[in-house]
DNA sequence: GTCTATAGATTGATAGAC
DNA sequence: GTCTATCAATCTATAGAC
């Protein structure tokens, strides 16, 4: 062993929960995510991000080797966080239930992941040179199944005859608006974010234009539903 | 009159049909407009913007005085185009005909402005810095008398209670989703855009569920109603 | 690990020949 | 109106003291 090699102490560290490397790297990749969300790609720098961070932007290039690694990174977490949203649609569930639980699970995550959702979107609308490779394979394969579960649906008669994809679209669109175009929809709300009486309601809405859209009876609402 | 007042042949240039500055300033805005869709506008670059017109860059400043001035050309250029198709919500037609033509509209807008309704999507996910007053004044007003209507609707039975306001909002955002996700929509269409047949079965699956969702009969649609 | 200083490339914008 | 050459500012990335 020479001088240049003081690894052990370094992984250590570096594995370690609470770690100084594993907590500065999570602080900038949310502060990058919040920039990388309203300027994408090109338009974040460095010194911006290293702002937000309230850090040198030295330090940036010390946890992450370049600018194009570090929004790789911010767009994976995200991808991993979409995955465990997409699992909320449940292939073993009622029609009625798999729509419920999706469309609320996504409208929850449009409120609690603005910035995510605004880098996929800026990500997509730049022709997705990064993730190109995960809407090919698993966003695809994600969709496929879920057609043909829907299209089951279509087939058995527990649904409306329905294109499926383009369902899935509506769902998509619909829920992450209020993410992506969370400045506008504030705009015409006075200027003020949507309270929690607002989400619930505009959640209940979407729920009940799809359910009723696809033929099925939404019922009460789970707020009336659950009182005896 | 001194020899620095050329004034008279410019204007007249500039004012005529097909003069050669009003044909470049198309052209360039034309070009801007799909650069600033993809990139934003700090990821969008004069030289880029240049390539794209096969113009040298500073033919962009002999037309554009700043890369601002250029982007706001483009950004009111696009709000004029909404205008016309927000036009198309008649507040004097039956709730059935309003939504349809409303929808079929604003999906019509999205295959033939892509660009357009990308810019918009990268101004609002950034805060609004130039069309923040449209947003407060026109866009406001007009999605005040829409509310109203659609309000107006839902008490005289007319179509279900629902919230006027999220209903806007999902017409929005799944209307738009098409230009603004194109790619995404074309990687999960083998790689191709949607054929016409595609865009009208879209179309259609967004009404039905949408009107159907309020409550409506959207009958058998435009294709099979049309047949003797 | 943190930070200042700076290299080398690229940016928006302009000067001036044609 | 068009284009080449160029400026000052800013960008990503790195070197090296602490």
């Amino acid at each position: 062993m020479n001088t240049s090699e003081p690894a052990a102490k370094s992984i250590t560290k570096s594995i370690a929960k609470g770690g100084i490397r594993e907590e500065n790297e999570r602080h900038i990749l949310d502060c990058a995510e919040r920039i990388f969300a309203e300027r994408g790609f090109g338009g974040a720098t460095m010194q911006v991000i290293a702002d937000e961070a309230a850090l040198p932007k030295a330090n940036l290039h010390y946890y992450f080797s370049s600018k194009e690694t570090l929004y790789r990174r911010v767009v994976e977490r995200i991808f991993t966080i979409w995955l465990e949203a997409a699992a909320s649609f449940e292939t073993s569930a009622t029609p009625e239930t798999a729509l419920r639980r999706y469309i609320a699970r996504k409208m929850e995550m449009s409120r609690t992941h603005r910035y995510g959702s605004k880098v996929w979107a800026n990500e997509v609308m730049q022709g997705a040179p990064i993730i190109q490779d995960y809407l090919e394979v698993t966003l695809r394969d994600w969709t496929d199944t879920r057609i043909a579960l829907i299209d089951r649906w279509s087939a058995a008669g527990r649904i409306a005859p329905v294109n499926a994809r383009w369902l899935l679209y509506m769902i998509w669109a619909t829920t992450q608006h209020y993410a992506d175009f969370a400045h506008q929809i504030e705009t015409l709300n006075e200027g003020r974010a949507l309270s929690d009486a607002q989400w619930r309601d505009a959640t209940e809405t979407v729920i009940g234009i799809i359910l009723r859209g696809v033929g099925l009876d939404p019922g009460p609402g789970p707020d009336a539903g659950d009182a005896p």
